[in-house]
DNA sequence: ACCTCGCACTACCCATTGTAGTGTATACCA
DNA sequence: TGGTATACACTACAATGGGTAGTGCGAGGT
């Protein structure tokens, strides 16, 4: 399944996932190999707050059915794994968001874009100049 | 109020709106002075489909809550008007949005952008040739 | 005195997300 | 052999956002 909407008034993986998903995907991502089975996740999340290993279960299973997270039994207990890394996945989501902004927006997206680089990075800017310069090429 | 999520698999004002909300704010924007009553609403989107009055108007009233729209009575009757003109808010949305997602993702969508540009619109390329120059000039 | 119109208030449905109880199968241990 | 713990499924419930509408009240005209 997809991400459909994306969060305005959030900060990074809130943007795109209810809280506790998100702190879920996040120790997933985190984790050495990552894979995780409930228990490990659970325990991961205690530190801050305590959770029912049911919660936690019931909110992984969701995520499974919704296609980011997939699913294996080794013995009796489930190791959960992200579809994607989370490099991928960002990038994957900022991909898709640009489009659709370019598509609803087109130019106006562009020129905001710009100002925003005037003010934050002008490092990006000479990049920027670089790039249009290659395109303007062919 | 304010937005707080974009639709990645929505149209237009669907995009921010539920799509009752963005059919009345849309006739509402169209219309002559963009004002209107509930009446006026109730009759422009029953063209499409039958609505009870007091469906638009619990909708309507959730718009001015939310700071969308604004009502003032004339006589007995409440109109209504977007606090923005159309364009006004999608200006305001995109660059709002474009903000957002270079705060989130920077360089990440700069470059997602220019893939988007290369393929798609050498129009698009022209103003941007332009506004770099402009910048680059104070 | 009554009827209609416009509006407020309230309620209900559905989907999403967080939360967790209850039930069931397995497995381990005394 | 039977009790206890583990891992999981199934189910439920609350809160929120959005679509839908019923009921009821007040103000105007007749």
């Amino acid at each position: 399944m997809k991400i459909h909407k994306f969060k305005y008034n959030e900060r990074g993986l809130n943007r795109f996932f209810g809280p506790l998903e998100a702190k879920i995907m996040n120790v997933l991502w985190e984790s050495r190999d990552s894979e995780g089975s409930i228990r490990d996740v659970q325990a991961k999340l205690e530190k801050e707050k305590d959770l029912s290993f049911n919660t936690v279960m019931t909110v992984m299973n969701r995520l499974v059915d919704k296609g980011f997270l997939t699913k294996r039994l080794q013995g009796r207990t489930s190791l959960f794994r992200p579809v994607l890394p989370k490099e991928q996945f960002l990038e994957e989501q900022s991909k898709e968001l640009t489009h659709e902004l370019m598509e609803e927006f087109g130019p106006l997206v562009v020129s905001h874009m710009l100002d925003e680089l005037e003010e934050a990075d002008p490092e990006l800017m000479k990049k920027l100049e670089q790039k249009i310069k290659d395109l303007k090429e062919r």
